[in-house]
DNA sequence: CGCGACGTTGATTTGCCTCAACGATTGTGG
DNA sequence: CCACAATCGTTGAGGCAAATCAACGTCGCG
């Protein structure tokens, strides 16, 4: 019997849950502790699950053919992260997850959560929700690809997720950008001199 | 008294609803016909509606300071289209909505659907699975901006959306793809010697 | 017909990449 | 606790893809 607070209500923050859902909710998460550079899921793979971060940070990316690799998503603290295109039609991962801090995680399966749905549809309002702001996010980030020079968005990055910037190296937020190490060192140097 | 058959179950395709639910539903949605030319939204208005299009194309896009467009999402038959970013937020236009081809759409408010998916949650179940999709989309998007040249962008978007090709002048498909028209005629004509 | 919209072509510039080398920092085994 | 290696970040030289600037052909339409 574990007589901790549960974590439902922070990761379902300002959704109405009775006790009893609470429960049934948890019944479906299980927690994971990770280990800096351990890979929560490798190409190839079937995604089946999302992950919930309570602590630490990962990322997402994707690796060309060439060899390099480019940056989809950090999660910290309060994000999901997953493989979503694999994950929303349960298919096999194109990218790796890769935990870059120590961290703890919560991981839900899709089927689990679509069976949630339908006994509690607040949840799907819930997670709707969050991708519509994903949606908007990626959007955000489509336009500044189309019309930011590379200073631009950097820029951006560190204004908007000032804690991601913390928990990342530098070749990290380079392969978010879509630039070289080398290019992202100049363009601090620039930064730097004002 | 309409006798014609409901567009209702065009829209939601695959949706199980009751004669009464599509009764209901077909309240709140507003049939428009477009001509080639018109802004169906300009930038600064209040964003309550999304738009199911039933025929025609439109497209939306933004403007830099600097003048410059850029074409953030086209839409044909059977696609949605709004400035999203400020419709899910209920906030004013960044974008604007044009229509390149005479349309015939439905236009429906966010305050209606909300409501509606209370009453018939599987209506958001549909729209959740949309946003999924158009999630997906612009990740292959993003992904495609940091990993691919010009050319090889020009090429995906003729292979994936042919029917969109179609339907736009190039200078709107340079600006989706974030090139100069120049660049496209160029790249053009490389392909046509093959 | 004549004008405006659209697309093309050429010359030049530029932002970022590539390749190569070299500091700085961090971690680890002896 | 130091020695050394690996990792990470920086700097420079040269190259390339696409932008910019400018001019011109072509098509469709009032």
């Amino acid at each position: 019997m574990n007589s901790q607070k549960s974590f439902i209500p922070e990761i379902f923050k300002n959704v109405p849950l009775t006790k009893k859902e609470v429960v049934q909710i948890q019944g479906v998460f299980e927690k994971l502790t990770l280990k800096k550079g351990v890979t929560l899921l490798n190409v190839g793979e079937l995604v089946e699950y999302q992950y919930y971060i309570q602590s630490g940070c990962l990322r997402t990316y994707f690796v060309e053919d060439s060899g390099k690799e480019h940056t989809v998503q950090f999660a910290i603290r309060d994000w999901w992260i997953s493989d979503y295109t694999a994950f929303f039609s349960s298919s096999k991962a194109i990218m790796t997850i890769e935990c870059l801090q120590d961290a703890t995680i919560y991981k839900v399966s899709r089927e689990d959560m679509e069976n949630l749905y339908l006994e509690i549809p607040q949840l799907e309002t819930f997670f709707r929700k969050k991708l519509e702001g994903a949606f908007s996010s990626f959007q955000k980030r489509i336009l500044g690809s189309l019309s930011q020079t590379a200073k631009d968005r950097y820029t951006s990055f560190i204004a908007t997720y000032p804690n991601i910037e913390m928990s990342v190296k530098n070749y990290h937020i380079a392969s978010y950008l879509g630039i070289t190490t080398e290019s992202l060192s100049r363009i601090r140097r620039e930064i730097a001199q004002n």
